[in-house]
DNA sequence: AATAGAAATGAGAAGCTTACGCATTGGCGT
DNA sequence: ACGCCAATGCGTAAGCTTCTCATTTCTATT
């Protein structure tokens, strides 16, 4: 239950958050801006700021449920945090996210942290280009 | 010399372009901001404007020149182009960066790449931690 | 269930970085 | 040296995100 997780989080459990993850959860499979968050809780007609969108996914960030990267352009984008880690590959043209994790690359930058003497917190991989989608110019928005 | 160099990249000789691209070859080791280069500026009493610098590191950036990278936190910083291509770990303490190149992750990318059907043209890789230098909490700025 | 205290919210304004508009200046080919 | 077009400086604006503060909403406790 939503509730459980969020008060897991240390947080405490209110109307927007609630509202927050339901939208993070039902588009699980996007890469949502706060701003496109906002939308979705207008849709919704719930009388919801665009403050606290930006409050509450910097809280869900902070606890560990969210998670926010930063592709070339504006926004920063969010997604729920689903335990396994992965990077990212952009589509330049149309917008186009893509996962993957690769073990050879996560245990090299290890290995390149050690040889630096850095303890390595976190780290940001995005690969950009074109998907070759056939129908991908059609950028969105 | 710097006038064939920005000769060569297409754009026009003048003097904030030279002495831009003065102040970056003078801090090759350095990653600086645009205020950076900015202040720099303002030290040699150029009087070269904000959005001037702002403009020319963009063209320096669109004609090869220049990189730019968006590590965590505010502002992009910006490097010349020294023909090797690197990726960067940043201490989250102390701001500090260190550069390096890893062909083992680089060829994982392109297979990655190559598996999703992407055409990749650019990508960033950026490890944040801690640096473990003894002085290192004496963050700057 | 009612109450009180603390935390969270909504709305707007502010902050920060970067881009833009336009009058003026300055390279550069002639 | 001249003149044209590009480039500049300054101020302003835009875009994203955070802050402020009066008001509302949780939650723990009666
Ligand atoms: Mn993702
Ligand atoms: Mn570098
Ligand atoms: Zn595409
Ligand atoms: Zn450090």
């Amino acid at each position: 239950m939503d509730q459980q997780t969020i008060r897991k989080a240390g947080l405490k459990v209110t109307l927007p958050r609630m509202k927050i993850l339901e939208i993070l959860e039902e588009n699980a499979q996007r890469h949502m801006t706060a701003e496109d968050v906002y939308k979705e809780l207008l849709l919704r007609d719930e009388e919801i700021g665009l403050a606290t969108v930006y409050r509450v996914l910097t809280q869900f960030e902070a606890a560990g449920l969210a998670e926010r990267h930063h592709f070339e352009g504006g926004q920063a984008v969010f997604e729920l945090n689903r335990g396994e880690h992965h990077d990212h590959i952009v589509c330049l043209t149309c917008g186009k996210v893509e996962e993957f994790m690769d073990e050879t690359i996560e245990k090299c930058q290890a290995k390149i942290a050690k040889k630096h003497g850095f303890t390595i917190a976190d780290h940001s991989l995005i690969l950009y280009g074109e998907c070759n989608n056939p129908k991908c110019p059609n950028r969105p928005k």
